[in-house]
DNA sequence: TTGAAAGCGCTAACAA
DNA sequence: TTGTTAGCGCTTTCAA
């Protein structure tokens, strides 16, 4: 690999001009300069080494996607639809804006932040954090973080106010619009399925809750359909629930591929769908229109939602303030062929 | 974030010392200077500029994962089930190795190797290199890379015969045998369905087609179900193939997310799947199982070849010689519920 | 067993 | 308009 020392020394002039003419700081170089190296460059076809670059200018080009993942989850946390469509959008944005792209999965905070630490990232974008880790990370880097899908406590908010800028959904209004469309059809047994209670998950029960109780049904802790998502537990744990779902009319799922795997798990025991039961997904991901019947489901702009968080975080690493400290997207109910009347 | 440096000041000796403990180069330092340093470095929690190390020692930790891709796609490329799950395994095992993954997606293989080179990436993971782009590859970048999925030409292979290295796949001996198998079922008007005829799928058709050829059935152009996977055509295209699916039997896909989108656009026209069209699947993605009818597919074990990707090439990085410079894995027909026997 | 110092390739302040 | 030079933080050779 040529360095610019050697183009220097080649072409007779300093690393100052060259590296001028590199970066376009063209208003001081004389033009017959600017031609010459810049043919030069051409001709040799230069490549600047980015190790020496981020060393020198303090940056790195690098966005941290930082993804806290549970191990043992039935499926790699790149499988996830609603992720692997996230980050096609991100990584699109982030690479048209010549940055790059670095993934920190793992389920250890202080691993992800001496990583990113170590790379210098020039800003995080931060996926489902909670209150502990979003704490940490705050305390500790001091670059822009932009955040999806984060509900951390008022007080946890409060210790840095002015740096929190999170992306997020309307995870309680989704739910709670769900069942009441589903109640607008005569159900009233309504299981809700999850296999967490933090988070974004958490504002989707919620919201659930608000719906049945503002219609004056009952919840009781059975209601909820809790799955145990790890790779060995998962069929067994969607089977049972599959059992217990013949005593419900409907089941609001916070996925759309929960929901399709509830749908094969009912059909399997004969319960037709949406005939017997009626099935909602969250999301709005691939599998939800691929799927037979065709998965009614919460919309949102997934896409979109995540060109947002980069963009936004682009804008503050190039050092814009944010406009907002928060920015949640709608949702809308999506009516497809999973969902049907309460039979009399 | 504090530097060797700083740390050799404070403790009274040379950043050489204090380096050498971090890298455990622990032969040549007395004990006690050990725990003077371990402990130092444990209270300011110390984490090394990566930049700065790969600078200075020629290297970079970095995978670069390479993919190309076709622009105005339907999809993102990382929302192919195959990829995402392919892709899950890598990251998995190179984070383990304590390297970095790096993605690089584009549609211009000039532009990837630039960006490579930058990096001083350690070592280059190819998706689906076709001939001319390997060759680029293979000139211009001086360490180890792994293939996946490639069929290249005898004369551009002897080129870098000692250096090429492919994880691939019995493509051609996978769509051969779900051919043989509907034939067996009384399939005759079998179409075969992709988007491209290139690589991996250029050897399921050769399969397809030896398969056609072996039983005495004829095979014309207007079998090849060609589809058009922008975002704009997608839809009208698919619909178009399903209406000409219902002068066929049988229909093998090239992916399970083909399958389905098929069949749901014959669905959409009344036709059953599989009663009345059976349709087949390639790679055994989540999708497959998802589905209703569960897909019939070729399966491969995406995550596993993912992993000897990687781990083959985290070798080579190593020094080690690739023992073969080709690894086969194998597919087996999955027989599930979209295909049944003609009717009579 | 430890330390001094050169150098990795680049940037940018300052001098000319 | 162009050049000199001192770093950026780390590794590593060679000397002590």
């Amino acid at each position: 690999m040529i360095t610019i020392k050697e183009i220097a020394k080649e072409l007779n002039m300093s690393t100052t001009t060259v590296s001028n003419v590199i970066h376009g700081k063209t208003k001081e170089v004389s033009p017959e300069t600017i031609e010459r190296v810049q043919e030069y460059l051409d001709k040799v076809g230069y490549v600047p080494n980015l190790n020496a670059q981020n060393l020198a200018s303090d940056q790195s080009k690098i966005i941290g996607v930082v993804i806290k993942t549970r191990e043992d989850h039935y499926m790699h946390i790149l499988s996830e639809p609603f992720v692997s469509e996230i980050l096609g959008g991100i990584e699109q944005v982030i690479r048209e804006a010549g940055y790059y792209m670095m993934l920190y999965i793992s389920d250890d905070i202080a691993d992800i932040l001496k990583k990113v630490a170590a790379w210098n990232t020039d800003g995080l974008l931060l996926f489902w954090m909670l209150d502990d880790d979003a704490l940490r990370v705050y305390k500790r880097y001091r670059k822009p973080v932009v955040c999806v899908d984060t509900y951390i406590s008022r007080e946890v908010v409060k210790e840095f106010e002015d740096s929190f800028v999170n992306i997020g959904l309307e995870d309680e209004k989704g739910t709670y619009e769900t069942v009441k469309y589903l109640i607008s059809l005569g159900h009233e047994r309504i299981g809700f399925l999850s296999d967490n209670h933090d988070g974004v998950d958490l504002q989707r029960f919620r919201g659930y809750r608000r719906a049945l109780s503002e219609a004056g049904i009952e919840y009781s802790n059975k209601d909820f359909f809790e799955l145990r998502s790890t790779k060995n537990e998962i069929h067994k744990s969607m089977a049972k629930l599959a059992e217990k779902a013949e005593r419900y009319s409907a089941v609001i799922c916070c996925s759309d591929v929960y929901a399709s795997m509830l749908i094969n798990a009912c059909e399997l025991r004969g319960v037709k769908v949406p005939e017997d039961l009626s099935v909602v997904g969250f999301d709005d991901t691939i599998p939800a229109r691929l799927s037979r019947p065709a998965i009614t489901t919460v919309h949102q702009d997934i896409e979109k939602r995540g060109k947002l968080a980069i963009k936004t975080l682009l804008k503050m690493i190039r050092g814009e303030k944010p406009k907002k400290s928060e920015i949640i997207f709608k949702t809308t109910l999506m009516k497809r062929d999973s969902v049907a009347e309460r039979k009399k």
